[in-house]
DNA sequence: CAAAAATAAACGAACGTTCTTTTATTTAAA
DNA sequence: TTTAAATAAAAGAACGTTCGTTTATTTTTG
């Protein structure tokens, strides 16, 4: 019995972010997706169901990297400030590291994609979240609100910050920005002013 | 001659908002946005070059819609927190009473075509945006920060509020989420206290 | 040899776009 | 006032291409 070449799906995998990254969700074509992986057209059919499984499999996976990370070092009793700045570097550092990836979920996350197969992403990230908001308020470190409006102030900044890093052109008649250490930091410092009591 | 009816360009430009909206860039093609919009293929070719263009023009047309909607009754040489005011409430109304709209761009905005048209869109809405930002530093009423990070902290948090608002099923595993009067009020209280000094 | 992996080639369907024709409307000569 | 030429809008059918997917076959390895 022949092996599975295990470098074949994640060679599909990577070049399927990329074309979706490069030229958005019409861009990915099974055919072009083969050549650019060196691969036949039917071998993506072994790996993957269809076009769609593919696109859930590959947003599922990077789902949980992303979770993964975003959770290292991380406890949900932690202090607020210290959990808050935990998780701000980490996201930071993931988004860096790797902007295709992130590219591809913050296209996906505003496709039709995400309420598709959100009903079956259980990430484990939630929970963790809920945990740590509630304690925080309970310890008085953090001020009472509902958890979306908790994360709109939390995070939604820093995703924020990040496009504008990640994008060539900078805000339109403005220059280039550039996100270091620093900025970042203050950012933070900004986010916890209005969220601690 | 015979005269153009404009109420097939509007008719054929809301369909393929419709379209993206529902399905995606990928969902939309020239064939099936005929059909809906009751016209032959060949028509749409009347009005818009070709597909790119298509998606292209109504960018710029919503864009321009969004910022004259954005701008109305503000000035700014407003008061810091005046202006914020008038912002978030104008903003937050457009996206709550054009959510097929909002989400075509929201869609836009995270897809490659946002790189490819930003650079032949002018706005007039960033130079307003500057002069009231550099007013309100000089002022002291907002704190000293780069354009960029003042951006991310006074709107990224309203967005993705609309954006849970407008979600059907909410954070996965919290309830859905309503976007009331009070919560929107009580947010841009948060956001103000972060970036006043 | 058995069996799964991998392929090349091919399928019908749908794609974006164009070609050709028809329809509606204006213009202006009769 | 009638009517025919002129013209752009609009339609329908068709173009060649590419799409997602499958079938039939070959290759590889336990």
């Amino acid at each position: 019995m022949r092996l599975r070449d295990e470098t074949k799906e994640r060679t599909i995998r990577e070049k399927a972010i990329e074309m979706i990254v490069r030229e958005g969700f019409d861009g990915l074509s099974m055919q072009k997706l083969a050549k650019a992986a060196g691969v036949s057209p039917a071998t993506i059919y072994i790996y993957f169901q269809d076009r769609e499984d593919l696109i859930r499999q590959i947003y599922y996976e990077e789902m949980l990297a992303m979770s993964a990370e975003t959770l290292a070092g991380f406890d949900p009793g932690m202090h607020f400030e210290e959990g808050m700045r935990v998780q701000w570097m980490n996201r930071a550092r993931y988004c860096l590291k790797y902007p295709m990836r992130m590219h591809f979920m913050e296209q996906m996350r505003h496709s039709p994609f995400h309420e598709k197969f959100q009903g079956d992403a259980r990430n484990p990230f939630s929970v963790a979240m809920k945990t740590f908001v509630l304690n925080a308020i309970e310890r008085k470190e953090l001020i009472q609100l509902p958890l979306e409006v908790y994360w709109s102030v939390a995070y939604a900044p820093l995703y924020q910050l990040i496009k504008f890093h990640q994008s060539k052109t900078g805000m339109p008649g403005w220059g280039k920005f550039v996100l270091d250490e620093k900025t970042l930091e203050k950012t933070l410092e900004l986010v916890l002013k209005a969220l601690k009591p």
